[in-house]
DNA sequence: ATAAAGGCCACCC
DNA sequence: GGGTGGCCTTTAT
């Protein structure tokens, strides 16, 4: 996958979340990843693998504000995710889950019209760039289960008892 | 071009 | 509970 369209002003920041700390990627055109890192040091080796040859500027103070308006005031800014159409779509399907509510990863195959795909669609689905504001944390497996999660279970259910609270 | 690895599922025991 | 085989995409040989 990758081709990346020329991203204008790159930058990246850290900010705190109530999941911990996030580090936020963000150009003119909108945020193309949201990472929970477990050191800066990962979070550099991170960025430089999904964006190589790219040189971002940081801007921690951007990234804070963008954390506040996403956690606190629930407010969606506009995404630039990057991947195959197979992702894209699917990470568009799960846009449509509704807070507090979740659904399984072979719905989710079904909503894309590619009913077999379910193993597949799990992979995609780990492969989110764009944590909580693409809400891989709402699905779970058919059996009831948790599944998987790239940033950790706990940080799953953390996420999915914050929005059943609210 | 091919192999191997996945955040799965249904089915069996 | 556990193991197996099939499914489909992506990434790394």
């Amino acid at each position: 996958m990758r081709q990346l369209p020329p991203l204008s002003e790159p930058s990246f920041g850290f900010a705190q979340t109530p999941f911990g700390e996030c580090c936020i990627v963000f150009s003119n055109d909108g945020i193309c990843a949201l990472i929970f890192p477990e050191s800066k040091e990962s979070a550099y080796a991170d960025l430089d693998n999904r964006f190589p040859e790219t040189d971002f500027r940081q801007d921690d103070a951007k990234a804070i504000r963008l954390a506040r308006k996403i956690f606190e005031e629930g407010q969606k800014p506009l995404l630039n995710p990057i991947g195959t159409d197979f992702q894209l779509s699917i990470w568009r399907a799960l846009q449509r889950i509704p807070a507090g509510k979740t659904a399984t990863y072979a719905q989710i195959a079904e909503a894309i019209g590619r009913p077999k795909a379910v193993r597949a669609v799990g992979t995609a689905i780990g492969a989110n760039p764009i944590a909580y504001l693409i809400p891989c944390h709402r699905v779970i497996r058919t059996d009831g289960g948790l599944g998987g999660f790239r940033w950790g279970l706990d940080c799953k259910k953390k996420m999915l008892d914050y929005e059943k609270k609210k």
